[in-house]
DNA sequence: TAAATATTTCAAAAATTTTTTAAATACTAG
DNA sequence: CTAGTATTTAAAAAATTTTTGAAATATTTA
């Protein structure tokens, strides 16, 4: 006895939207991808604490990393992990003076605190 | 014999700068610590490839879970999860209709989309 | 040149997040 | 009421990320 697959259903209420904009599949052909892909290296680039605050400080004042180590409170091995990760991300650069790191923001890595600024979240935590 | 602990030095020509922002503790007390920390809970809540895919799916259209996990590709259990991180972080929410959830944007989940469209970072990857 | 400093790299250990599988819920339809 | 559906929850397993500690680099200073 062959058993039918259940197809794909959806609630009558939302298919009606969905039939408007093409249909299901038109909707997940029409994702970004592009521009998903880019804000999904940002944000994994981001996500942890102590790369918010490097960004945040970096945003007022360019720092080598004796200094960044302090502001997270962290070896250097950690705090240098930390910063190759927003490196890969084209949030930070460095440049070598005489024995220390200087790293600073990119120009992308300020205009993404610049946007977080302005845009100021109020969710409740 | 002690040993003074040498102390805290940093690159004259860095001190210069932050010597006119008010020295480093001065500095790094004036982070924005509040926006620090939604900045970080947002973007905690969104660092996933799949994450991101859902808020733009939403974006377009208010779906049931049973759509959304064929949006990412993935089990019932597997998409609730993901769903459930994005509640926690204010981004989406739900509602029942009759058998199904409806999950849909919050307005603060709409805003974050906005944003990053209307931002549209061009990192090279 | 030798010693010291700032920083990075590497590998292993620790911590966290994600995925999976099975079971629980709640609703609808028969 | 019973069976079926959509979804969530929970617990264990798997995968990934972060931290740590030791060693390697490059530069400066003595």
């Amino acid at each position: 006895m062959v058993r039918l697959k259940r197809r794909f259903v959806i609630p009558e209420e939302i298919r009606v939207e969905v039939e408007e904009k093409g249909g299901f599949e038109q909707i997940v052909q029409g994702l970004p991808r592009d521009e998903m892909r880019v804000v999904t290296k940002v944000i994994d680039t981001l996500s942890d604490p102590q790369r918010v605050k490097i960004l945040y400080a970096l945003a007022r004042q360019r720092m080598c990393v004796c200094m960044l180590r302090r502001v997270i409170g962290s070896s250097y091995p950690r705090c240098s992990y930390h910063l190759s990760k927003l490196k890969r991300g084209g949030l930070v650069r460095s440049e070598r003076l005489g024995n220390y790191f200087i790293y600073s923001l990119t120009p992308f890595g300020k205009s993404i605190v610049k946007h977080f600024r302005k845009y100021r979240p109020e969710v409740r935590t």
